[in-house]
DNA sequence: TCCAAAAGTGAGTATTCACTCACTTAATAT
DNA sequence: ATATTAAGTGAGTGAATACTCACTTTTGGA
């Protein structure tokens, strides 16, 4: 691989201990946590066996220890990117394209990440301990920022008078759905039309579906 | 539990297998496949550990037998019910109307049905077996109903001239959207306000949420 | 009432696996 | 060069667990 994510993160974490996280990532994303063996990621990761145990106290201890790298320097910056785009120069650019370079983004991020959001999100329905810090620390980051992009332009008259966080979850709900059946059934979608698609589903969640004088 | 799922289809089905695979799904649906113990499917199913293997082969047999009743004993009956009210009575009624109620009836199908539900899912993103039915059995059962649906008012007009698939993928988005962030997250939703939860994501899909002329 | 077949049991087993530890190799300082 | 520390190794271990099987209990037909 020639782009890795974790590694444009973390410079100063060894090695062998970045090894070991890649090839976790892999091994969970593909067995799930219970199915995997540390044998297969120490060979996966080129390493011996006892030296994942150098730098994780346990199994669980690997799992727990993906959602710090997660959360602070992979969502963080992207949080961040996202809320200047949103909330300055995009206060007052179309909300059509505001909102579609938004999901794209998140898209992308997403993507680039698969198997560890995979992981994280799957396990954490299972391990308290992962899904305490998602709502503590990952779900308020976004929803404050597309909160505050929902409530500019429902003040500005553009939205309808929903419950902010009603749209704000309709929003999260369209993309989650896409990235979900996507993933699930990617023979119904082809890869070139992506944006195509984005396009679409920014445009339904505006307009609607119905045929009315367009 | 007064009204069980499984039973009400079942009744050919030896109260000691029924037994074990509601406990199954239990278990399954709290800890993983990987994560449960068949000592415990036992005991949650107050049966001696070796009847399990009686009925099943293997654990994994067990997790396969669940899909068959699903598909063919839970969710046929569903699909046939659902398809009557919409291909029929449902044409000329409001659009709002029979989307509200067809995203009601499989909210409370899969609510009822929670823990299988899960259980097929996830499982399905780890073992082939379970995904190949879904896809060749469940899916296009779903997709064909409102894809009938989505057309026929296409071709009445009432709809914009999305691609139909396109538009069947954005409505099951939309609910599989709710459904995950409303189990995930239940604390962002009140229970007594699912009714007028759908009917605003019904509403948002009809007639998106840009403020123009309502 | 009796008996054969079916259903159910649970102690036992073979295997698998997370984790340990005594040791080797590499790195760094003096 | 040498000593000291740190990093890495992998055979070994004990606990856990899916599954077996010899046995007991239940069922239902004659």
């Amino acid at each position: 691989m020639t782009d890795n994510n974790i590694r444009e993160f973390d410079d100063e974490i060894p090695e062998k201990k970045l090894k070991i996280l890649e090839a976790a990532i892999k091994v969970f994303s593909e067995k799930g946590f219970e199915g995997s063996r540390t044998s297969e990621i120490a060979k996966e990761a080129n390493v011996a066996e006892g030296t994942i145990f150098k730098y994780f106290k346990t199994k669980k201890d690997i799992l727990l220890s993906l959602l710090l790298p997660l959360t602070l320097k992979f969502i963080k910056p992207f949080a961040m990117k996202s809320a200047e785009k949103i909330l300055n120069k995009g206060k007052d650019e179309p909300v059509d394209e505001v909102l579609k370079n938004l999901l794209l983004d998140i898209l992308h991020l997403v993507k680039k990440n698969m198997p560890l959001v995979k992981t994280v999100v799957i396990e954490s329905l299972y391990h308290e301990e992962l899904l305490v810090p998602i709502k503590e620390k990952l779900a308020p980051q976004v929803l404050e920022l597309l909160d505050g992009y929902v409530n500019y332009h429902k003040e500005k008259g553009d939205f309808k008078d929903y419950d902010t966080r009603f749209i704000t979850r309709t929003i999260m709900s369209m993309l989650l759905g896409y990235v979900v059946l996507s993933s699930a059934f990617p023979e119904f979608f082809s890869l070139d039309e992506e944006e195509k698609e984005i396009e679409n589903i920014v445009n339904v969640l505006i307009n609607g579906i119905k045929n009315g004088g367009v």
